[in-house]
DNA sequence: TGTACATCAGTGAACGCGCGTTCACTGATGTAC
DNA sequence: TGTACATCAGTGAACGCGCGTTCACTGATGTAC
């Protein structure tokens, strides 16, 4: 990766994007060794920087944790929204694809992923971390909206429920089985197909009349 | 607590009962801190005991707390067990009971459930390890044979996939909002709400002719 | 256009600390006879 | 029953290491005039 504005490798004094720069470097410290397996030295020490350096520019740790996770709920948040597509082509299906867009986020941004959902950070721990990861359940909340308008109204469920169901879901498959690190499971499926299985049949569920 | 074949709080040159404080004092201090906020050394020094101590009964941190996991699977097989009940009074009730108690494990044994789950812990780190959590995931497996014989052969869905939704489901509400700890978000009902109502969907929708 | 100055990002040395790990040792326990 | 001995769990001192955090500093940048 480079810096556009910056010449190649070379700085001086100032570093001009250290900011940036620290939370690669925590990124690509998780993905190697897991939310608790970097230090604030060790992330100023991949910067070329001197250990006192993030200090301008973080609280602590914890802080720079919480950024890289607040980056990783937009980057999920525009992922799920690419793959919902808004319904197209018809909303089951692209429900379904929010679907594996999970999983596939969690396999292939495992570092972020741990930093959202495993670092032990709290949910709000800044407030801008919990606008970000509201705003990715609300792709979700959106797309299960569009999905259960198309059910007959007397017995339509609250959309707000049918999208907990599916965050909580493909959560789980993707925290035990579709993680992309050493902590994955096996599986005798893919973990989409899984995931598919089982929302075909809660969609079976949905559109059957729970008194018959 | 008590050693009760120590007489209480002295002990002399030899612990005894070593092994046993250490993976006790392991436990408390990922209560408290979280998996990664322990140290062999703080294991020792909570145990009452030198720092090289340890070094009798584990290779390292990570072999105790891959110990910790697989009491904790140990402890959840039971659990699991004896709310599955044999299937008392009627699979369908007695399933649910097994979801109940998985969040209910989660939640009253964040300490457990983060080494079983969220220390970066493989799950074959021992065969131990991946023995024990095998057992947990047998007695969900035993639980969805019984459920699925319920239903008319020609649409009865392999006991493996129901078993493998229900770990998902179950996993996924109980890491995002039943969990003991911190990272606990929010949820407009209980957890255990949200779990039922997806259940009962999930069986509609097993129950109906795919075909329909 | 040039100069003086304020700002502030990054330095590097220093501190105390706890950790992991090793080592030769010590002393409690149990058992062979 | 008593004694000698083997075993091995726990000691404590020592080591080097990296971390977090502070501090007075330095030098690059941008801007007021």
């Amino acid at each position: 990766m480079s810096w556009h504005k910056k010449d190649e490798g070379r700085r001086g004094y100032h570093h001009g994007h250290l900011r940036e720069a620290l939370i690669k470097a925590a990124l690509d410290l998780i993905g190697e060794k897991g939310p608790a397996g970097f230090s604030f030295a060790e992330a100023a020490r991949s910067a070329g920087v001197s250990a006192a350096a993030p200090y301008r520019h973080f609280r602590d740790r914890d802080a720079l944790v919480a950024e890289v996770a607040r980056q990783g709920f937009e980057r999920f948040s525009a992922f799920l929204a690419n793959a919902w597509s808004d319904g197209a082509p018809d909303p089951v299906t692209a429900f379904d694809n929010v679907g594996r867009a999970y999983l596939a986020f969690a396999r292939t941004e495992p570092a972020y992923y741990a930093a959202m959902f495993e670092a032990q950070v709290a949910p709000d721990a800044t407030p801008e971390l919990a606008k970000a990861a509201d705003e990715a359940f609300a792709v979700l909340q959106r797309a299960a909206e569009a999905m259960v308008a198309r059910l007959p109204k007397e017995r339509r469920p609250p959309a707000r429920m049918v999208s907990l169901h599916m965050w909580s879901f493909a959560h789980g498959i993707a925290s035990l089985f579709a993680r992309g690190d050493a902590a994955r499971r096996k599986l005798p499926m893919t973990p989409e197909e899984l995931l598919e299985a089982g929302f075909l049949i809660y969609l079976d569920g949905l559109g059957k009349d729970p008194k018959s």
